[in-house]
Parts: structure tokens; C-alpha cells; sequence
DNA sequence: ATCCTCCCCTAC
DNA sequence: TAAGGTAGGGGAGGAT
């Protein structure tokens, strides 16, 4: 547990740009080529008129001092560095100028300048000074025949050589020059990389180039020289049209932004690279089970794999294979051939995958330019930000690239088609082609859901032996394997082949399309030689740049001449002799089916937009949901937590150029230790989404300008194998297991966590509902509440921000009601009837989905009028399941007419009350307990029910401030036994008795949980429980009769323990199940 | 040397 | 409308 909230530090923080935005690009080549534009157009190449410059501002001082503060916002301006005294000082100084000097002379007319990094003075003091003096500021470096000079006050190895051939340049120039009126000569003001720049691998060679400086960017002198001026960089940058004006609607920005309450779940159902990375990790999961599980063929003969389970969906979870192998294959893999020790390895790869299966449902577009993307038909026009993720052949031959937008593939191809992705079929086809292969090859290593590395050295040997071997048998093989894939598929592979991996993959290139070809290794040098670097796989386009810097060329046959050791000076010790090898052909890597997973991370960086902390708090908290949700998947907990923050750059635009994109942005990375219980490791929804929240709550951004988040756990370790009887760590949900015959009764004896249950036996209940989640709904109840108690929550919030208690802060949960948390389990499951995307459902709730499909029906319809007139937010129930909009409607509808509450109905999905009014939390103190101040209704109506009415659990979040005050209150003391008895009778309520449901059941635990977040928090090492015999305290040295952090800490915990025990009992009777504590 | 933390980079 | 995710290799630089 980190004691302190972390900092925000420039040293953490690092900017996103955008310098190859492919919209700015396709922007200048139409203004300068309307029409035609031919596929090579180089930037550089490139001119653009320009309206004059902005210069010469008249208001200075407005702007400078507006300006000036917005610096105290910006850490990733001054980090932990900020230094107010500094920036005063900077600004005195520009003022001083300013007044020093004839505003009138334009002295740097001709310049036109990029800023780099942290300066001093500030970048906007020193924008303010260029434009001020007929300058030209540049906030980017797009095109860096733009700009005359750069300023900075250091440089990373990667801007030394970005900027080799620039005028780099300090920033006193400016300043020197602006205080003497005239334009110093910039070679006085060269910047050198300092002693305390970050001079890292090959400074000093890089140094001296950057130094001399010598090629000035003749392209701007040449332009200026005809009159024409810079290509107006905002313009280039400027927001999305069609994303501010929607975004200005506040009923499509809560619809269709993070701020939406099921924004996360519509966006991986969407999402294809996150499809592609999920598939990834599944399909290498399911081969190593499947060549676990492997058994060896009794005739030794053949090789076998049979698809025993597709899945469901899009998700390949529930996929499964039956394997039989030859007596010793077995995956094993060493992979050394016997013989020869010459492997054969083959590279498999679908042909334009996305397109190939699109075309499959429409055969009339073969043979046409054709493109997947989400943008359909004619829609976004020419303006279309939609991102192609594959491109036909047809459409690649007019320059159409994957990953280009739409918009941009418009301009080279009017009539290119559009197709949809089908996420469903990608799944299937791929299973089928991972079947084939895993018949035929030795070992398979998925690299893709669309493209595998497999090794055949064996298959090939027992192959040829009955074989008239004359012609390439392995080209041979590959052959049958394509023709195989393509009439189970009816999509093409191709196959390349050669002896270890990187040459296969190279091979592959060759064999595309439709086709196969052997790389023999006596062609591999000249195969090889007139390749790019960047050709290699793993080699993109950093290494480019720095093999270029160094040698002059990035030609693999020029740098057969480097030594391992040049090579290493400029890549690192391991990627250059990695290079060093692959230039040669050579590739030790084996294949492996197997390797463990060492991190699990969930990351939007897209559409995230939020107006207040309470949405960006309940998206931190639904992302940790997500977290936790694929960690259970795959078993593990996690010691570490990091969070990902993309904060918009303050010369950014509002609204990025990309449609909802993220834009420019600062990016931030904060990591903190996952505590789970007693320290430990977890997979924990609300003990994640509050390390990850208190990480961005102390960045202290604004929320407003946050544009990406993401929650990544390392340190991982497997998940404790379930069941009672272990200790306690285990994991928080309670979960029945229940066993309706055996009625095996686990004694609640070992303590540690809790995990919940759930009873098979009510349908809709059997589920992985967990915890309330204490996020999701809280957006939509804040936005529906009166102004006044919106008030309240905020200064709630901000109360609870600044108040220390066990550590910086204590978090507080905010709960979602019934209403939430069944609204949304239940719409998931409406939503799942459909093809879903997401891997994550439990097994639980496909089993539920596969049940009773048809329990759901459609969606009621009711007058928009008659939703106002009940108060209750169309948006929020147009997505609610029927049963619970009847629900509301009754219950809206009766307390419109009589201004009370419905008698709770006994349906199950109803609302029961669990608190009765007589065990109000005040009585639990002697003291009166402060009455919370607010109230969070139990369902979509705003007002909540009336004080003696009875408690609905909506109120849990009542019930949990009351926990922490409580808690709070005895910190010094211990518990009063009394107090714990009382609180020990009014969480059974829920669980015992006629009044109990389950879903109380799931409130009782959510509250047990949450009090046993706060113990642990404070006393977290107290919370084993000792053990009869070993009762004894620990005796403290002399101390005398002083009551001591860990007594107070030990009788919270006996207290918990209790409760729980309790607890357990009374669900053990009612759910015939054992309350296990994993 | 070897490990750890915090990045950057790469691929689909 | 659009859905810019995600895991792992490895380098730099500090701690051990
Ligand atoms: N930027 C990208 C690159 C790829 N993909 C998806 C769509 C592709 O169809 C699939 C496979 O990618 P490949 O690199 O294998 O490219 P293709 O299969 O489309 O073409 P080919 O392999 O024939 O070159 O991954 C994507 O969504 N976005
Ligand atoms: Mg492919």
C-alpha cells in the first residue's frame, strides 16, 4: 500500500503527437493537387498558400497573463517541477520587453519556430515573444520545411537526431534578441546538448552533428522568397467539425462518450484491435491446453486435431480442441530436426483477411477496391475519420493501406466499396484454420488471429519417407495446406517457408498472394540484401531512423559490412545482435506454444470525454471491472498496479482531429503495489478501481481534458485454487458453490475472503453479478438529481478528497442501487442475445443466455411525455430490460400518484427492503449517527423515499458512509461490542428470514466488503485472525496498559469475522451451498 | 553481474 | 458518426 498520493512528474509524463496525422497530410496534397493526387506526393514537396500570418497581437498582456496561468495546470509543463517564482520571473521579464522595445518592429519576421520540450521561459512566453516580434509559432513539428528554427532547452538522444539537420536553437536567443530590438545571429545562441542533457547511448557522435547545424531548411527561405507563407498550422489541427458540433449536445455526448453508462462494454464490442489482441491470447491459450491435453495416437500414425467447441460469439473462450499426436511429438518443441538440424518452418497468413471474409456474403464486390471499416455506404462522405483495418488487393493497388481512414482512401479511390467487420466469422474462420494446422504441423505458434508460425520439420520427414521425393516437398505440403484452409474457409492463405521464423515470415511476402514459396537458405543473402530494415519484423520505425542516423543507410546488404558491435552501439546489446543475425538470415527462436502471461491491462483511448469527476471516477471504476473481470478469466492476481492517463496537449484542440480520437496528447503512467488482502495480491473490481482511481484523483487533472485511461496489473500470480480451506487471501466476491445433494457443509473456519455466492436456483440470480458495482449508474443518478443535491455530492467528494484518514485519503464507494446494479447485469444479458463481442462473459451468464433467450422482450414503449412527467430519464430507461421498465413505471407511476412507495411486489427482480426503519444506523452509536445527506434513490425516480420509510438498499451507499464513520470513529479505541452486535443483527436482515432475496444477499456483501476494506486499511496486518492457541498478543515492549494499534486493529477483525461467520451460517441454511472464502 | 522500474517500440 | 487495444521485448539507468 502506498502511503502517499503519487505526484504527477514531468519525469513520468511523455507527449503523444501526431506528427504523420494522415489527415493533415491528404489536406496539403489536395490543396495542392486538387483531384488527381498522385500516390507518391511527398510532403516536403509540398507548398501551401497562406492567409498572413497571425502577428502582432495587440492585447498582450491579456493573453500573456491568461497564458501564464494556464501553466499552473499543466503538469506536464512543469510536473513536480513547477516553479511558480520561475514563471513570474519569465513573465516580468516578457513584459519588460514588451514595453523595452518598438512593439512595432517585426524582427522575426522570417521565422518560423517549433518549440521543443520544457523551456524556460515558458513555451508560451516564448510563443507569445515570437508572435509578439512577426514571428511565426509553430505548436507542431509536421513538416519540418516549415520551420526555421527550433528552441529548447534539451534534447533526448531521439530529438538529437530528429533534428540533426535543423537550426537548433536556446532560448535566449529570442529573448536577447526581443530585449536589443534586433535579430541576433542564431549560430550565438547553437544549442549544444548539455552535460546534463540526456545524453545517453551514442551522444557524443550526434552531438556534434546536431551542433554544426549546418543545413538550414532552404525549402522556408525559398518560399518566403516567392511570398508564399506557412501553411496555417492550427488548420491543420483543427477539431473534428463533425465531433463539435455533436459534442455540443449534451444528450449525444452522455450518449455516445465515455460519459455513456455502457460506453466500455459498446466499445470493445466494436473495437477490432481489441478483438485482435483478445483472440490472441486466446488462441494461444487453447493451443498450449489443446498440446497439453494432447494424447498420443496409439498407432503412432497420424496427427489429428478436431475442434470440439467453437465458442460463443465472437469470443473463442469456450473454444476447445482434441489433439492426437504421433507417439513423441507432444509439443515439446525442442524443435532441433534429428537429422539435419535443419528446421522447417512455414509462416501462414491469411490474404487480406477482414475483406476476404466480408466478401465471402457478397461475391459481387470481387475483384473491386474494397475496404472493412465501421463507416458503411456513403456515409461520413468524403470526411470520413473511419479507420480502414483491411484493404483488398484491388484497393492496395490505388495506394489504399490498412490502418489509413477512409477519408483519406477516398481521395485515392472514389469508388472504393465498404464492408462491415464480422467479428463472428473472423472467429470461426480462424478456428477452422487453426484446426488444419494444428493436424498437420509439429507446433504452432499463433502470432495473429489470422496468421500462425508452424513447424512442420517432422510432419515433412515421416511425409517424404513414403513419398516419391523428387520435387520440394515442403512447398509441396504447403500446397495441400492452402488448398485445405481454402475449401473449409473458402479464404486464402499464403505460406512462406524456410528454416526459422524470420525468413518464413519474409518468405511470405513473396508468396502473396493465394500462393506458397520456399526461401532455401542458399538464397537468403540475396533475398535479403536489398531489404529495409524496417522489412524486419520487430524493426520499425525507430530503428529505421537510428541505423540511418549511424551508417547513412537503412539497406540490410550496406550494413552487412557493420560489425555486432556497431550495430549494438546503436540498438542496445540484444536488438543489435538480433539484427545483426537476422541480416544474415539467422533466427535461433523456436516456436513455443506456451508462455505464461505476466500482465493483464484495459485501455480506451478512444471517445473518452468527460465533464465532471463523477464520470471520470465511475469510468475508472467500470474499467477496473473490466480489469478484474479478465484476470478471473484467466486466474491470476496481480501484486501492481499502473494507470495510463492521455490528457489532452494544451495546444491541442478541444476535439481531435479524428473523430473522438484522443488527439495530441501528454501521456502519464503512475504505478502503485495492489494491496489485496493482508498485502497481497488481487483480482478485486473495488480494491483495483480504487488504487486506480486515487492515482488519477492525485494528478488532479481536468477531467474534462482527460482523453485515455487505462488500468494495467503486473506482477502476476496464479489465482488460488478455490475452495474452503485455504487461506486468507482469498478472492473478495462471495460465491456460492452451492451443491444441492451433498449439502457439504465447509465450516466458515478459515477466514480470509470472501467470496460470493451464487445460487444456481433463481435463474436470473445465477449470476456473476459479484458486488454491486459501485460505478456505473452513478453518472446517470447524478445528472438526474436536483442541483442542490448534486451540490451535496460534489462537496462530498471534495470532502472526502482532503480528508486523511488511513493514509491520503479514503475512497469512498459510491453505490448504484438495485435498480443499477440489476439494470445493468440484466441489460448486459438483453445485450448478450445478440452476438457479443466480449470474451468476458462468465460462463454463468452464457449458460443464462443460452437458457432462455426469449425471457427478454422487447423494449416497452412509452410516451417520452409521460417519462418526463414521472421524472425519469428516457435515456436511461430506453435501455433498461422490459421487466425492470415496468418496474420503474409502476413504481414512478404510483409514487407520482400517491407521493409514497409501492408496496414492494414479491417478484424476485423487485425491489425488497431490507433495513427496517427500527434498526435506522443512528441507533448503532450513542451518539446520533450523522445522517447522511443525501440520497440516492433506489430507482430512476429522483426523489428517494421519505425519512421513517423504509431503507432500500439503493441506500447502501448510506449504509457505507455509515460504515466508515463508524469505523473512523473507533480508531483509538476498540469496537463496542454492542455497536457490533447491532451491525452483526442488521446485515443478517438481509440474508435471513422472510425478507431475504439474493439480492440482498449481494448488498449484505457488499457492505461486509466494504467495512473490510476499511480494516484493512488500517490494520491490515491484524487481519488474520490468530488462532485459538496462539491468541497472545504480542507483547509491546513495557507498554503498559495503553491500548495499542494493533489491539484496536485485532478487535475490528475478530468483530469482522464474526459478522462474518455469522453470515455464513445463515447462507449455508438458506442457499444450501457453503459461503466459501477463496 | 543482475535485478527492478519506467518507459519506448512493435505487431496484428 | 466511430469504436486509436494490448502484450511482450528490451533499453536506460539506478539499486543491490
Ligand atoms: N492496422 C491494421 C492491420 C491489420 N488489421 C486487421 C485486419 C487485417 O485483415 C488483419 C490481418 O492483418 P495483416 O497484416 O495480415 O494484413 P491482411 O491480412 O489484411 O493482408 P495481407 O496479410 O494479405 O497483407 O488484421 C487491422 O485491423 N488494422
Ligand atoms: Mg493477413
Amino acid at each position: 500500500m502506498e502511503p502517499t498520493p503519487p505526484m504527477p512528474s514531468a519525469s513520468n509524463s511523455s507527449a503523444y503527437y501526431e506528427s504523420d496525422d494522415p489527415e493533415f497530410l491528404v489536406a496539403l496534397q489536395t490543396a495542392v493537387l486538387p483531384g488527381d493526387v498522385p500516390e507518391d506526393v511527398e510532403l516536403k514537396d509540398v507548398h501551401v498558400d497562406e492567409q498572413p500570418p497571425p502577428c502582432s497581437q495587440p492585447s498582450l498582456k491579456r493573453r500573456l497573463d491568461s497564458d501564464v496561468d494556464d501553466d499552473t495546470y499543466g503538469p506536464s509543463k512543469f510536473g513536480g517541477f513547477g516553479d511558480y517564482m520561475r514563471r513570474k520571473r519569465a513573465k516580468l521579464q516578457v513584459q519588460n520587453i514588451a514595453i523595452g522595445s518598438g512593439v512595432d518592429q517585426k524582427i522575426f519576421k522570417s521565422l518560423a519556430i517549433y518549440i521543443n520540450g520544457y523551456t524556460d521561459p515558458s513555451v508560451q512566453v516564448l510563443r507569445e515573444l515570437i508572435v509578439q516580434h512577426g514571428g511565426i509559432y509553430h505548436p507542431y513539428l509536421d513538416k519540418k520545411a516549415l520551420v526555421t528554427h527550433i528552441i529548447t532547452c534539451s534534447l533526448t538522444p531521439a530529438k538529437i537526431r530528429e533534428f540533426q539537420n535543423m537550426k537548433v536553437v536556446r532560448p535566449e536567443w529570442l529573448v536577447q534578441s526581443a530585449e536589443q530590438g534586433t535579430l541576433l545571429p542564431w549560430r550565438d545562441f547553437i544549442f549544444k546538448p548539455g552535460q546534463r542533457a540526456e545524453a545517453t547511448q551514442g551522444a557524443p557522435s550526434t552531438q556534434s552533428s546536431l551542433s554544426t547545424a549546418p543545413v538550414p531548411s532552404e525549402h522556408v527561405e525559398q518560399i518566403q522568397e516567392r511570398g508564399e507563407v506557412h501553411a496555417p498550422v492550427y488548420a491543420a489541427h483543427k477539431s473534428n467539425p463533425n465531433a463539435s458540433r455533436l459534442m455540443s449536445d449534451p444528450n449525444w455526448r452522455a450518449a455516445h462518450t465515455s460519459a455513456a453508462p455502457s460506453f466500455i462494454e459498446g466499445y470493445y464490442k466494436n473495437s477490432r484491435l481489441h478483438h485482435l489482441s483478445t483472440w490472441k491470447a486466446e488462441l494461444r491459450k487453447l493451443i498450449s491446453e489443446a498440446q497439453e491435453r494432447a494424447q498420443v495416437a496409439r498407432d503412432n500414425s497420424s496427427h489429428s486435431a478436431r475442434l470440439l467447441n467453437a465458442g460463443t460469439g465472437t469470443s473463442m473462450k469456450n473454444a476447445k480442441w482434441a489433439l492426437k499426436s504421433p507417439s513423441k511429438s507432444k509439443g515439446k518443441g525442442k524443435a532441433k530436426a534429428t537429422d539435419n538440424d535443419e528446421k522447417v518452418i512455414m509462416h501462414c497468413d491469411f490474404d487480406c483477411f477482414f475483406v476476404a471474409a466480408g466478401l465471402l456474403g457478397r461475391p459481387q464486390f470481387k475483384g473491386q477496391p474494397s475496404v472493412v471499416c465501421h463507416s458503411q455506404g456513403g456515409q461520413g462522405g468524403m470526411s470520413s475519420t473511419s479507420e480502414i483495418a483491411c484493404a483488398s488487393y484491388e484497393a492496395r493497388a490505388k495506394g489504399v493501406k490498412n490502418g489509413m481512414s477512409l477519408q483519406q482512401a477516398r481521395k485515392l479511390c472514389p469508388e472504393i466499396v465498404t464492408l462491415p467487420y464480422e467479428f463472428e466469422k473472423y472467429k470461426e474462420i480462424s478456428l477452422k484454420f487453426y484446426t488444419i494446422l494444428l493436424t498437420h504441423a509439429d507446433e504452432v505458434e499463433a502470432v495473429s488471429v489470422d496468421e500462425a508460425m508452424i513447424d512442420v520439420t517432422r510432419a515433412l520427414r515421416d511425409k517424404v519417407k513414403n513419398s516419391t521425393g523428387v520435387k520440394d516437398e515442403a512447398k509441396e505440403f504447403a500446397e495441400n495446406l492452402r488448398k485445405e484452409v481454402q475449401a473449409e474457409t473458402g479464404c486464402e492463405i499464403s505460406i512462406g517457408i524456410s528454416q526459422n521464423m524470420l525468413l518464413a515470415r519474409l518468405a511470405t511476402r513473396r508468396a502473396k498472394p493465394a500462393g506458397a514459396y520456399h526461401l532455401i537458405s542458399a538464397d537468403a543473402p540475396t533475398f535479403l540484401a536489398p531489404l529495409s530494415i524496417s522489412d524486419l519484423p520487430g524493426f520499425g520505425y525507430a530503428a529505421k531512423q537510428k541505423i540511418e542516423e549511424k551508417f547513412r543507410t537503412a539497406i540490410l546488404g550496406d550494413l552487412l559490412t557493420r560489425s555486432k558491435g556497431e550495430l549494438s552501439e546503436v540498438l542496445g546489446p540484444k536488438t543489435g545482435e538480433t539484427l545483426w543475425k537476422a541480416i544474415r538470415g539467422v533466427d535461433e527462436r523456436v516456436l513455443t506454444s506456451e508462455k505464461k502471461r505476466s500482465s493483464v491491462s484495459s485501455e480506451i483511448n478512444y471517445g473518452i470525454r468527460f465533464e465532471d469527476n463523477i464520470q471520470a471516477r465511475a469510468f475508472v471504476f467500470q474499467m477496473a471491472e473490466e480489469v478484474s473481470r479478465r484476470m478471473k478469466d484467466i486466474s491470476v492476481v496481480g501484486r501492481s498496479l499502473s494507470l495510463k492517463i492521455m490528457k489532452r496537449d494544451p495546444k491541442a484542440p478541444i476535439e481531435a482531429p479524428k473523430f473522438l480520437g484522443h488527439g495530441a496528447c501528454d501521456v502519464f503512467n503512475k504505478q502503485s503495489p495492489l494491496s489485496g488482502i493482508g498485502g497481497g495480491a488481487t483480482d478485486d473490481h473495488l480494491i483495483i478501481g480504487d488504487h486506480a482511481w486515487r492515482i488519477l484523483k492525485a494528478f488532479n487533472f481536468d477531467p474534462k481534458e482527460l482523453r485515455g485511461i487505462g488500468i494495467h496489473i503486473g506482477k502476476l500470480e496464479p489465482t488460488r485454487a478455490a475452495s474452503a480451506a485455504t487461506g486468507p487471501q482469498g478472492k473478495l466476491p462471495f460465491r456460492f458453490a452451492r451443491s444441492p445433494t451433498k449439502k457439504k457443509v465447509t465450516r466458515f473456519a478459515e477466514p480470509a475472503s470472501i467470496k460470493p455466492l451464487v445460487d444456481p436456483h433463481p435463474p436470473e440470480i445465477k449470476n456473476e453479478f459479484d458486488l454491486p458495482s459501485f460505478s456505473q449508474v452513478d453518472q446517470d443518478v447524478y445528472q438526474a438529481l436536483p442541483s442542490q443535491i448534486r451540490n451535496e455530492v460534489d462537496e462530498e467528494y471534495k470532502r472526502r478528497s482532503v480528508t486523511p484518514v488511513a493514509g491520503p485519503s479514503i475512497p469512498q464507494y459510491q453505490s448504484k442501487g438495485p435498480v443499477g446494479t440489476k439494470a445493468q447485469n440484466l441489460r448486459r444479458i438483453a445485450q448478450g442475445l445478440a452476438p457479443r463481442s466480449r470474451s468476458s462473459l462468465s460462463p454463468q451468464l452464457h449458460r443464462l443466455l443460452a437458457a432462455k433467450p426469449k425471457g427478454l422482450s422487447r423494449s416497452l414503449r412509452v410516451p417520452q411525455e409521460e417519462l418526463q412527467h414521472l421524472d425519469i430519464d428516457p435515456a436511461v430507461f430506453g435501455v433498461l430490460p422490459p421487466e425492470i421498465q415496468r418496474e420503474q413505471l409502476i413504481m414512478a407511476r404510483h409514487l407520482k400518484a400517491t407521493g409514497k412507495l409501492p408496496a414492494p411486489p414479491k417478484k424476485r427482480k423487485v425491489l425488497k427492503p431490507i433495513f427496517r426503519s427500527s434498526l435506522t444506523p443512528s441507533k448503532i452509536h450513542r451518539r446520533p449517527f450523522p445522517k447522511a445527506n443525501f440520497i440516492q434513490p433506489a430507482f430512476l425516480k429522483q426523489r428517494g423515499p421519505k425519512k421513517g420509510e423504509k431503507l432500500y438498499f439503493s441506500e447502501i451507499d448510506d449504509v457505507q458512509k455509515l460504515v466508515e464513520k463508524w469505523v473512523n470513529g473507533f480508531r483509538e479505541t476498540p469496537p463496542k461490542e454492542k455497536d457490533v452486535e447491532f451491525f452483526s443483527k442488521y446485515l443478517l436482515q438481509s440474508v435471513d428470514g422472510r425478507q431475504a432475496t439474493d439480492q440482498g444477499m449481494e448488498k449484505a456483501i457488499a457492505v461486509l466488503k466494504w467495512w473490510m476494506i476499511l480494516l484493512r486499511r488500517s490494520w491490515s496486518e491484524w487481519e488474520k485472525p490468530v488462532s485459538d492457541s496462539t491468541q497472545t498478543q504480542p507483547v509491546v515492549g513495557s507498554g503498559p496498559r495503553r491500548v495499542t494499534s494493533e489491539m484496536v486493529g485485532r478487535a475490528w477483525w475478530r468483530a469482522f469475522w464474526k459478522v462474518k461467520g455469522a453470515m455464513d451460517d445463515i447462507a449455508r441454511i438458506r442457499f444450501g451451498g457453503k459461503l466459501s472464502l477463496r
